[in-house]
DNA sequence: GCCCCGTGTTAGGCCGCCCTAACAATATCA
DNA sequence: TGATATTGTTAGGGCGGCCTAACACGGGGC
């Protein structure tokens, strides 16, 4: 069942003010919401006629098995995310809850699924006598941020050619990107830009994939996607 | 300035447009963001009032100034999400970068920091001879999951009382959640919530703060919070 | 120069979600 | 029990964002 977000924060916050309250008036929905009472009871209407509250007139707020699931659904993605972003990142209590409540309705299962795997690989790493979340405080104590920083240059200079008949260890800006729409994208999602300075630090095997540094940052590219790329040496 | 998560998406798809195809129309900007023209239309108003974009009938889209300072940083956002989900979590490309997307527009700039220092110190364990990403790769592969799992037990037996109050290695069972709103807040964002069984495994040297297990995570609560959770012997 | 076709734009409607103002029910207390 | 304070509900409006349908502009063939 496909449900806006808003939906899902009234399910949710339904579902947490039983837990504290034993029962839910809309006046307590509007308070922790931030709403008006109007708005509550109109978003109520809804969730009615889809069969996840029960709620009549001058009565309680509960929900019906439906909406409990959904809730619940909700209310663990956001324990998950809260959990990952306070735990591992080691961001405070209130902005890990802020961005939990914005997160939780976008956060997909397998990413979820990952968050919570993380936290058994950190238990297991721990059982082995590493201890990586608190080195990772120690870490971010001590300030190091990420080191070299990214060069950025513009030249004017010769030919243009596609990344993948680059030579190692010398510096490309980027011109264009070519290739069809999943290939574009998917360079943009990983920060190839035109006008980002790139170098290919390694290759597989056979000439491909290319781990290229840009930004800063460590890269790996397929034969396709390289092809998509023109650079022109800087 | 306060800007709409659409708003954003529109600026930051011109942004990545630009760089892709040099000018940007209307059209293209549709088609992209999964809209038909007069909805770019409309927006492109919005955006062109608050001086974000330049814009004329039938004219190219660009970006102001201001516009391409916020689409820049939208993107950053884009790519820091990306590609901490791809290549920390593990997560595909294709679903890497939907959650990005909807992620986006809600992660602080703190948590984006702490995303970047994840980074930096992954590197810098690389450089020590410890490679946590492709170790965390493996785990998962092995399909470990959380261990232990969680304990949910009820019963109707005697005295409650403060979790701050009970004893180590002894199951609890959350009765009722007490405190004010904040303290409240931040256990229901930890799953402490009534019904759960808890257990204290270990302490500080004064008494506090417990660290307590649910749920199979281990957490660690100030004397305010375990004061505020009031529980019963399970 | 004219017509036509594709593309860009305006008009106007719908829906979700919020609000304020006014009204209805309930609780409180003399 | 009836007057009053509190709380809950309906009515109605605004805004953002999307849509379809209808209209306007601009370039290519003749």
């Amino acid at each position: 069942m496909v449900l806006s977000h808003t939906a899902e924060d009234y399910l949710e916050q339904i579902y947490l003010l039983s837990l504290r309250l034993g029962m839910v008036k809309t006046s307590d929905i509007a308070r922790e919401l931030g709403v008006r009472t109007p708005s509550v009871i109109s978003a109520l209407k809804l969730l009615k006629n889809r069969n996840l509250v029960h709620y009549e007139r001058y009565g309680a707020v509960t929900l019906s098995e439906k909406g409990l699931e959904r809730a619940r659904d909700v209310y663990e993605r956001h324990k998950t995310i809260y959990r990952f972003l306070r735990f591992i990142l080691g961001i405070d209590d209130e902005i890990a809850s802020e961005d939990a409540c914005g997160m939780e309705h976008f956060v997909s299962p397998k990413t979820l699924a990952a968050m919570k795997d993380f936290f058994a690989f950190l238990a297991w790493k721990k059982s082995q006598g590493l201890d990586i979340q608190s080195e990772l405080r120690a870490f971010r104590k001590r300030g190091s941020h990420i080191p070299g920083g990214s060069i950025t240059m513009t030249s004017e200079s010769p030919e243009a050619q596609p990344l993948s008949a680059g030579k190692d260890n010398v510096l490309y800006t980027i011109v264009k990107l070519g290739g069809e729409r999943g290939v574009k994208r998917r360079l943009l999602d990983m920060g190839v830009i035109p006008g980002e300075t790139v170098k290919i630090q390694n290759r597989g095997p056979l000439g491909f994939p290319l781990e290229i540094v840009i930004q800063g940052y460590v890269l790996t590219l397929r034969k396709d996607e390289a092809e998509a790329v023109t650079v022109r040496e800087a």
